[in-house]
DNA sequence: GTCTATAATTCGATAGAC
DNA sequence: GTCTATCGAATTATAGAC
């Protein structure tokens, strides 16, 4: 799955007689991350048109063609840059009437740190291919998730669509589209008005 | 700002004793018509940059120059294609504890008929200067509506942003994104689960 | 008003030298 | 592994004939 196999240092030592266990760390392993941090920063604020692969490269300071070498095409590429790992917690292990809060502190602490759902996100939103690899990550881990919570497995998919539109739309509005009413929020205050909506649509009877 | 003043035509007579209040009605109207609705469908779907001037003119059974010729350039298209009015209704003749239901309703049924926002949408994730044309729909259609309804001036700005991440969560994850279990829910169902959310971040006290 | 032809860019992708 | 050079295709935009 990932392909985020940093080496530690810019220069890999090959050590002669490594190459059985480990799966064969290649000495090109600091251009290639490279070349992912990059693709990602660009896929994240320009969108997959505008991300070319002469501005990755440059990023990245390499030759665009080693792009290709690598990753093949640029749909390769974005694929290899961006894989979406929601890391959602175990909820059932958290207090039934605390799951709202968890979930939308989750949430923000994850993307604060990390730029990789905000390409996914203005990808899928521009392109038919990035809208089915988003509906992927809702289908196999946020469904999961709101399994976990909801007691009628007959209104699981509902559930996780209510909770989809707001913490989407909490994304959206702050993350691209940068709205500055919804940036200048801190976290905790979002996390104070989100978390009933976010309980209420996964734990209350359907109205 | 409407953008619908395009330049004089080259040769355009006014009908011979046309009437002096109407401004000007061309002979080419239905056809630049044609370009603006083949233009909000393509943007629509596929985006700013997907959306070709060729492809456009091709849906518009015209040639791809007279576009050119009557818009000037692709971003005088969408300028003249997308102007969003969200319609927003007079919220002062609304009982208080109805205002949520009544703005999930209006933005369904708006958007249900008209894709004008959803093309907006899809750019503004994708392109900078889209994002700032959402960002004036917020400041000048969005903000007034919640002044009417909240009390406190202070809280204007968050109330509105909070709406934002809702509504336009909806709007990403039924329109743009597509989710199936989000486009399988119907109106009322959406109405009735969005409603108090709407309701507690406009009226509610501070949490 | 409408269309043909084309200029001027820019992009993804390929070939091959070193 | 890395780079130069370039192809072929697609785009926006312009010039000008009819």
């Amino acid at each position: 799955m990932s392909v985020d196999q940093p080496s530690p240092s810019t220069t890999a030592p090959p050590t002669a007689a490594s190459s059985t266990a480990t799966p064969s760390p290649r000495r090109s392993d600091a251009t290639r991350a490279a070349i992912l941090d990059a693709a990602r920063e660009r896929f994240a604020t320009d969108g997959y048109e505008r991300a070319t692969i002469r501005a990755i490269a440059r990023d990245a300071r390499i030759d665009p063609s080693m792009v290709m070498r690598y990753y093949g095409s640029k749909e390769g590429l974005f694929a290899a840059a961006v894989s979406v790992d929601l890391k959602l917690p175990d909820l059932s292990g958290v207090p039934r009437d605390q799951v709202g809060r968890a979930l939308v502190r989750h949430f923000l602490t994850l993307w604060e740190e990390n730029e990789e759902f905000t390409a996914l996100l203005r990808v899928g939103a521009g392109n038919r291919a990035g809208a089915g690899r988003m509906e992927e990550v809702f289908r196999e881990q946020l469904l999961p998730a709101a399994r976990q919570v909801c007691p009628d497995p007959e209104q699981v998919p509902t559930r996780a669509a209510l909770l989809a539109t707001q913490m989407l739309g909490l994304a959206l509005t702050r993350y691209v589209l940068r709205l500055p009413p919804v940036e200048a929020l801190h976290g905790e205050e979002i996390v104070a008005w989100l978390a009933p909506t976010v309980q209420r649509y996964l734990t209350a009877p359907s109205p």
